[in-house]
DNA sequence: TAGATTCTTGTAACCGGTTACATCAAGAGC
DNA sequence: GCTCTTGATGTAACCGGTTACAAGAATCTA
């Protein structure tokens, strides 16, 4: 950015850079008069300090990197929303770069950020942590987010996906369904792995039967996966997605179908987005709370670039949402995919 | 971060750090011998650039700053992922500064952009122009997307406001409403304004009073909106929101208070975010491909920097997509807020 | 084999800030 | 009036890269 430099202010103002530099530091030791030339050349010139070079000489950025799979959703629009509202509260930036989804880009990002910014938000539900952050120094303040087992000493966030996927079959349990199928996160995604992981003992502690389907965490594979269902015949009561976009791609398939929710058949889903509540029927989830989980990231981040040591683990609980997709059935007798086809 | 730095790799291979550079940006004078010392030290050391120094002395830093209003809501979310998906193919890096509501806040996201970044993007439909930008060298490239009318010379991109209301009335009035009321957004925002004027000119060529209603371009308000309306009784037959969140807004009011939509009342927004097809009724509304819109201002904004000077205004035209909300009505007498009540 | 040419490598200045240290002037103390 | 202290200001090194230019080595030409 062509621009006026210190020394270009300096010369405007008859004094040395030092000088210029103290004034626009807002230093004390400086006499009104001095401070006065200084503010004026600036003003007259329209300098506006150089970041880089100001980032470089302090060894300090006030910017922090985040990295994220990719940028698709509400999920990662609400992180971000939780993110910038921590920053920007403390004047920092936030220099985004998605890794999509191999861990070879996961490092070139990992990369592109140093000597850019003071510390690291890293989320990678579906890679292998310790080959992504093995790259990155361990003098590098960084805070996971979602991440899967690992051996980096570091400050981390997760979701107890285990405990609300449990609370989402006792829930179904407790409405009266007993032949809940779960759509699953695709394989290897951490996410993905705890919520069917969580679904599977609870399901065992019910004494009931795990039925279970792969999907990739987009809304068309909860559609695919419906229109199975229904095509087949299978003889189910609930569906339980591993996420909410592929949930409502259940109802929506399930709509187009014909197939009432909730009385032939539950959706509930996980994450809890905006879009939740607005569609119709409603839908049962999980509630994390996205931006706060954002907003928390940024802070024990920033926490650490202080100096802080605090390598713990926060887990965030998830909390139940009822809402129509969930509502007992009026019609004990007519439930179930198969209802509708017989 | 703690790093090596290009001279400890110097040292480590016996060589310049003239040499290293040149080695690490594969310039073509340097005899393979010395490559393998230096590419062998700088893994040894696990040397990785310091990109902030790089910038300094290249004078280019391959990010760009994004300076918007806010990240709320699924706008903001599509926009960042199109200037994301163009960013990344380029090997650039977004830089996010969100100047909430005030243009002194902005400025100062301006100011803190400088010498961080070679290009911005700024979205400020809420605030003049020519005040944010006067303090912005005119050697900076920069990007206009939607703004107020201005002075300035430079690159823009705008939503074609006026004719996507022309649109909308001649929809609603093409399938048989008559007293139609817009929700507008917020005064002094130039979307709004433009929306407004829009449907005030298409309303008053078809011979229909205008009804207005301001609104904050946030789902609560058209819940109030819609709330007063059914309180008063007021005798409209659609409502067109200007845009989809306050449509939303305006939906779920009508479903709590038992209003048929599009029966009774049809309801149409603006913008088609992700959400308008998944509710039900889906809505009809107005598409501007948000994604594609930050996708083309990362694209010219390249250009600029590249050298071009190409300061057209690119003005994308919305398209309108008809879904269920303002279906004609099956039965022409039951119509309007007023055929409830009755 | 000497001299010209080309290619490789190193030295040091530069990008635009900050700041340790030196310098110098003014005021305090005697 | 002279020294000592204190405070304001300037000089120059530094952050970690890039690169113009100089210098030296290798190759080519006659």
């Amino acid at each position: 950015m062509a621009n006026a430099t210190i020394r270009d202010v300096a010369r405007a103002a008859d004094v040395s850079v030092a000088s210029v530099s103290r004034v626009l530091n807002r230093h004390e030791n400086v006499r009104p008069a001095l401070r006065e030339k200084v503010e004026a050349a600036a003003a007259k010139l329209g300098y506006v300090p150089h970041a880089g070079a100001r980032s470089l000489s302090l060894a300090r950025s006030n910017a922090i990197g985040v990295v994220l799979p990719e940028l698709h959703g509400e999920f990662f629009s609400e992180l971000l929303r939780g993110m910038d509202r921590e920053a920007s509260e403390r004047g920092l930036q936030l220099l985004l770069s998605n890794m999509h989804a191999d861990s070879a880009r996961g490092v070139e990002a990992l990369h592109t950020m140093r000597g850019r910014v003071d510390g690291l938000v890293v989320m990678a539900p579906h890679i292998d942590p310790d080959q992504l952050l093995s790259h990155l120094p361990v003098g590098v303040p960084a805070v996971m987010v979602n991440c899967a087992p690992h051996h980096q000493p570091r400050p981390e966030l997760r979701i107890d996906n285990v405990a609300g996927a449990r609370m989402m079959v006792e829930h179904l349990v407790a409405t009266g369904r007993r032949r809940i199928v779960h759509l699953a996160g695709p394989a290897g995604n951490i996410d993905a792995e705890e919520r069917l992981g969580g679904y599977e003992a609870a399901m065992a502690d019910a004494g009931l039967p795990s039925i279970v389907e792969r999907g990739t965490f987009l809304e068309d594979s909860g559609v695919s996966a419906a229109e199975r269902w229904v095509e087949r015949g299978d003889d189910v009561d609930a569906v339980f997605a591993a996420n909410d976009m592929m949930a409502i791609g259940v109802l929506m398939a399930f709509r187009r179908a014909g197939i009432a929710v909730p009385d032939q058949i539950a959706v509930a889903g996980f994450d809890d987005i905006p879009l939740a509540r607005l569609i119709s029927p409603s839908l049962t989830t999980l509630r994390i709370d996205i931006a706060l989980l954002g907003e928390r990231a940024v802070a024990r981040l920033i926490e650490q670039i202080d100096g802080a040591d605090d390598r713990s683990i926060e887990l965030r609980a998830p909390t139940l949402v009822v809402r129509d997709t969930t509502s007992p059935r009026e019609d004990p007798e007519n439930r179930g995919i198969r209802g509708n086809n017989a």
